[in-house]
Order: structure tokens, then C-alpha cells, then sequence
DNA sequence: AATTTGCGCAACTCAAAAGTTGCATATATA
DNA sequence: TATATATGCAACTTTTGAGTTGCGCAAATT
């Protein structure tokens, strides 16, 4: 079953796993360490980051390193891409607005 | 209770219903009618959206017109910045690998 | 070869969230 | 004023997802 990017985001801890191994690849021991919480609950979570492939698996003998993958992350960026325009319209305007404070005093 | 504004973003709904006012403010009615949905179900969509203030209420007489709030937008913008670093990072890296390459022909 | 360690898979429990139906309230319209 | 319409709230059912426990397998260690 394919996971879905926004999903697999909208749960703090895996959002706590994509902060960390963005700095480091870590392995599944490695990451249940940080949290407070069963090594298997912490594999789930990855199981969900890599079906949506949020995460790269990297063998190395018996240990498995997840390394972040930035490329698949970028597909937020281009999502929330729609509304940026939106935003920065919203600021014109404001910008605008206060232009035509100033000019009136 | 406060809403997770990543948690409202998790769902399919939710994201349309956002995509769809950040073009034009509607009421839940006009909302339900684009979808095969009761009206108390995208009711309750819009009360999660509500609630972590992705979209803002405007009354008129018995309607009520919600808009996009692309401010609170902003926030995935700057959670996301964490990673761009990182993706931007991965790019030039490729780009170095490339003119690598170049150099050795 | 026996044991330990790292990992994934499956079954289970429990809590939360999505959707439905029914009802109450307020504003329009006849 | 009586009726229709727009909306929100509460109770309920069903589905989904987070977390635990137990197990099996493969690689390292002794």
C-alpha cells in the first residue's frame, strides 16, 4: 500500500525523524533511542516514511541506514507552490495599504 | 481543542477545500455541493480548518463565506525551510558532479 | 557452532478521526 | 406570522492509525 506524503508529515513523530536524519543518516536502533518509545513503534514510522519514500534505506552488513531524501520532500514545496502567489498577493495589498496611510498623512 | 495544522493538511478534503478557497471564499454549502459528501461531513472539515485558523469566517446575513488564510499557509513554508537548505545542498553537489565529469573530458 | 544483536512482519489493543443522522438556531422569504 | 434555507452542535457507527508484544531471520560476535 503506497503512503501518501502528507500522511506520513502530519504525524509529529516521523516529522521528529525526518529533522534528524536530515542532518545524519541513523539507523532504526538509533533513531528509538531519541524517542520514548519501543524500537517497533520507531520501525513502523520509518516503514511509512519509506513506503512514501520520504527515506532511503542503505544497508551496511546487518544495520540499515535511512538517509533523508530532499528530492522527495520538494513535492510539499511544489503543493504549497499554489498558494504562494496567494500569499505574497496578500502582502501586495498590505504593502499597498500602507503606502496609502503614509501618503495621507 | 486547537487543531494541528498538519494534521489538517492530511486530508485529501481538506487540501481541495483549501485549493478551492484560496481562489474564491464559499460557504459550506457551495463547498458540499463540489463534493459527494453530506454537508455535515465537509462541516466538520471546515471546522478542523477553522480551528488551526487555515481559514477565516465571514458572515453575511445567514451565510457564512469562509476564506483562505495564506498567513497560517506560511507556517508549512517555514517548517519546510529546514529542508530546502538541505535539497538545495543535494543540487549543487550534483552540479558538481556534473562539471566534474565535463572537466574530465 | 552457539549466542547475541539488528531488523522486519503479524496479531492485538486502544484511541482518534471520518462520516452519518437528527436536532436546534438564526436569517431570509412568502 | 408561517415556512424554507443555511449553518452548527451532539450522539452514534465505522474506519484508520499509533503503539505494544511476540516471533522469525540474517548478520555479527564469542
Amino acid at each position: 500500500m503506497k503512503q501518501d506524503i502528507f500522511q506520513a508529515i502530519a504525524d509529529p513523530t516521523r516529522r521528529a525523524i525526518l529533522t534528524l536524519i536530515a542532518i545524519q543518516a541513523l539507523t532504526p536502533n538509533a533513531m528509538a533511542e531519541k524517542f520514548d518509545m519501543s524500537r517497533q513503534a520507531v520501525s513502523k514510522h520509518i516503514k511509512v516514511l519509506h513506503e512514501c519514500e520520504l527515506i532511503k534505506p542503505e544497508q551496511s552488513g546487518r544495520e540499515i541506514y535511512y538517509h533523508f531524501n530532499a528530492k522527495k520532500m520538494q513535492e510539499f514545496d511544489h503543493w504549497l507552490a499554489q498558494f504562494r502567489q496567494n500569499w505574497e498577493t496578500q502582502f501586495n495589498q498590505l504593502d499597498h495599504l500602507l503606502t496609502t496611510i503614509n501618503e495621507q498623512k
